[in-house]
RNA sequence: GGCGCCAUAGCCAAGUGGUAAGGCAGCGGACUGCAAAUCCGCGAUUGCCCCAGUUCAAAUCUGGGUGGCGCCU
């Protein structure tokens, strides 16, 4: 049997998503499903652009606030997770409408990547691993890798510290090699049959003073305030959820490391880059239907053509 | 008005006679268990403010010009 369909709504950040992911779940008889890897951690809010109260009144909404900012989420717990959901929307007889920036989250909630009964990262053992890249170098840690997994090693640049590790730790804590998981999980057929939307901005300068004035919107919003509200909870700063955009910055101006308009002016470059690499994901896609707007976004617009597109796709 | 210092890519900047380091920004790309993370690649070419000169050879030396900074009267 052939895979059910679900709606995806990508692209970078600032160019509407949320809207027009509303929009369709109105039109398509669907139920939002984020695929963000930061809208997943409660009370970060602001800096996020979840979605607000009155945007999930308008469309259910799955997959936001379902960790603590405290927690180490990771792919495989999102697609577990994410999956649990869309099959929940199917079998209720609604469209899942995966809306995120993510390309990691939905790629891998879309093949049929399959992270089953492997358990969360030993932190121990990341620590260690980390340690001795630092002690040894990258040469000698990708030897190491190349020990028991030749194909990941020849693949990985010595300064990809990142990757070095991660294959080596789910190697030692699953007995499988990332190349072997990798091969395997590549034959998997899909696990939906996906039509994909990606949203850009015809001119990159537009696109960046959307992302400009988004910043500014949130920091008008209280995001100081929020990121103030998270550290003084508790959350340490080396902790995934603050490592992103808005919030690392936020949390070093609190600190006094850099002035209050740097940590803004910051968060600004640090989204602009942040848009190019999710640019540079999505345009992978393509069988997508790549929506840019031209000056004001037409949501009426956007929302006719992606239906023409939708229905063309066998969705109604 | 006089004296001194400086003038290298969008920004910071090394180089003081031998054929232009590095960093930042920007641009492009990758991406299978931290992904708003992480990593990789790309830049000065009738070249080093302009003009003239010395020299086999000048961003580097000399003279002049222009611009900036500092001090003095």
């Amino acid at each position: 049997m052939s895979a059910e369909k679900v709606i995806v709504v990508a692209g970078p950040t600032a160019t509407g998503k949320t809207k027009l992911g509303i929009l369709l779940a109105q039109r398509f008889s669907g139920e939002i499903v984020s695929a963000d890897s930061m809208q997943l951690y409660r009370r970060m809010d602001i800096g996020t652009a979840k979605a607000t109260e009155a945007e999930r009144a308008a469309a259910p909404h799955h997959m936001l606030d379902v960790a603590e900012p405290d927690e180490s989420y990771s792919v495989s717990r999102y697609v577990e997770q994410a999956a649990r959901c869309c099959d929940d929307i199917l079998a209720r007889g609604h469209t899942p409408v995966i809306v995120g920036g993510t390309g990691l989250y939905i790629d891998s909630l879309l093949s049929g990547r399959d992270f089953a009964g492997r358990e969360e990262g030993d932190e121990g053992l990341r620590g260690s691993l980390n340690a001795r890249y630092d002690a040894l170098g990258g040469e000698a840690m990708l030897r190491e890798l190349a020990a028991f997994d030749p194909e990941r090693a020849a693949k990985l640049h010595p300064s990809d510290r990142r990757r070095i590790v991660r294959a080596i730790e789910i190697y030692r804590l699953t007995g499988e090699t990332i190349s072997a998981h990798d091969a395997r999980t590549k034959a998997l057929p899909p696990r939906y049959d996906a039509a994909r939307i990606v949203l850009g901005c015809r001119d990159r300068s537009e696109l960046y003073a959307r992302i400009d004035k988004r910043v500014d919107d949130m920091v008008a919003a209280g995001l100081f305030d929020e990121v103030a509200g998270l550290l003084q909870s508790g959350l340490s700063p080396e902790s995934t959820a603050m490592q992103a955009i808005g919030y690392k910055e936020a949390a070093a101006a609190l600190a006094g490391a850099i002035g209050r308009d740097e940590a803004i002016a910051l968060i600004k470059q640090n989204s602009r880059r942040y848009a190019k690499r999710q640019i540079t994901w999505f345009s992978r896609w393509d069988d997508a239907l790549f929506l840019n707007w031209e000056g004001t976004p037409d949501f009426e617009k956007a929302l006719r053509i992606s239906t023409e597109f939708l229905t063309a796709r066998g969705l109604s």
